[in-house]
DNA sequence: GCAAAAGTGATAGTAATACTATTATATTTG
DNA sequence: CAAATATAATAGTATTACTATCACTTTTGC
């Protein structure tokens, strides 16, 4: 997957970031540094005082790219999904079954990200654990309504609104694609954090992709499809 | 259902505070305020010193209830899902159908909270809200593990346990009990606060309750009980 | 090839946050 | 009534989340 697109980039809406951290070397110092920071560190403890001091540069430079930890959180959330809406239209290329698509994109978003086959400087595996850790952070604000007029969740609202098309094409009679869907997603994370931290508040077997087969079952048996 | 409960108190895992606040005046102005003041502002927001300038108090007085903000997030969460737990043991005593608990259980954990019919201090109501927006925050951290072998997530756990024993009073082989019911009452959540921020992510109707609705049909598929 | 513009680093500074410590005073209890 | 306990008042610290200034270097546009 990561040879074919070494002429393409993931876009991410521009009112997240004051200068594209795509840019320059810097601006990629600081989305590697803060891969690696936050998935270590989490964001409550990540500061861009470390983060200068980690890739050799200072707070004043990196302010210069975001104008606060909360954007570049933004900024690296939109990536994530910008990201997970090419793998899911690659992966549904040329399959002509509406069911096979559903199954297929439940597959993308719910699985863990295991290798990194990327194609940029960003460390995906990484990238999925901090979106799994912190994508909730993004929006449960008290700012969230003046962000969304900005348009910072576009990428997250054309992900949903694709996988529910593919929804409506099963069963066109469906009445909450986009609540499936975003259950669909939003519970992926959390079992995976659950079944990390929590156990007892979720049901994963080993040597099977259990989030991914409950999500599976849960979403073919909510539009009548009941073929275990 | 206030009536019945003046001699009932809920109570919460005595980990989360250094001294009860149940036990003293000051700290009951505590929970009141920051009860108020969170649904207000914010738990990104709020802060000690906000609070107590809001009920004519110190900081200093404050840390000797709550060694943290986090710790009072944790406090007001715990108590919310043994208030469900207690709920839900109310609304479902005596009923003897598996199927007809299931429901009324789903339909507990996901409706909205709209009467404050408390027989407490504690406004239900708001606390609700507040348990939506910030509930999330308060174990997708970085110490989740440490606080969970205190103890402090025990009220939520005991809350999935009792739903997840029903879903297998009505299929004894289901295999994702615990996910299943962890999902419906995250999710519940993630919708609400969806549906009032980022409406292009769910799908509510207008005189229906349409998340409880979702999830009823959503839990009853899911187990092989369709007859909408 | 050179002047202007832009990007970066170094340093300093501010207001707010998340606490801790100390002491005085008021209230409760044995 | 003495001792213990609870609260208020005040002060202080380290860290955070920024903003401002200035010098230096690199890029670019003509």
């Amino acid at each position: 997957m990561d040879l074919l697109l070494s002429r393409l980039s993931i876009q991410v809406c521009d009112s997240v970031f004051i200068k594209d951290p795509e840019s320059s070397d810097l601006g990629k110092k600081i989305i590697v540094g803060s891969i690696d920071m936050l998935d270590t560190m989490g964001f409550d403890h990540f500061t861009f005082r470390k983060l200068a001091k980690e890739i050799g540069s200072t707070e004043a430079s990196i302010y210069r790219y975001f104008e606060s930890k909360h954007k570049l959180l933004l900024y690296l959330t939109s990536w994530y999904w910008s990201w997970m809406e090419y793998r899911l239209m690659f992966g549904i290329a040329n399959v002509p079954s509406a069911i096979k698509k559903l199954k297929i994109a439940i597959r993308i978003v719910t699985e863990e990200v295991v290798e990194d086959n990327s194609f940029t400087h960003i460390n995906e595996v990484k990238l999925n654990r901090i979106v799994v850790a912190e994508a909730s952070k993004s929006y449960m604000t008290k700012e969230v309504d003046a962000e969304n007029k900005e348009g910072v969740f576009v990428d997250y609202k054309r992900l949903v609104a694709r996988i529910s098309d593919i929804v409506l094409e099963c069963d066109a009679t469906y009445k909450y694609p986009q609540m499936l869907i975003s259950t669909v997603i939003e519970g992926a994370h959390s079992q995976h954090f659950f079944a990390e931290h929590l156990p007892k508040l979720t049901n994963v077997y080993k040597g099977e992709n259990s989030v991914t087969r409950f999500y599976t079952e849960l979403t073919l048996s909510a539009i009548g499809f009941n073929e275990k």
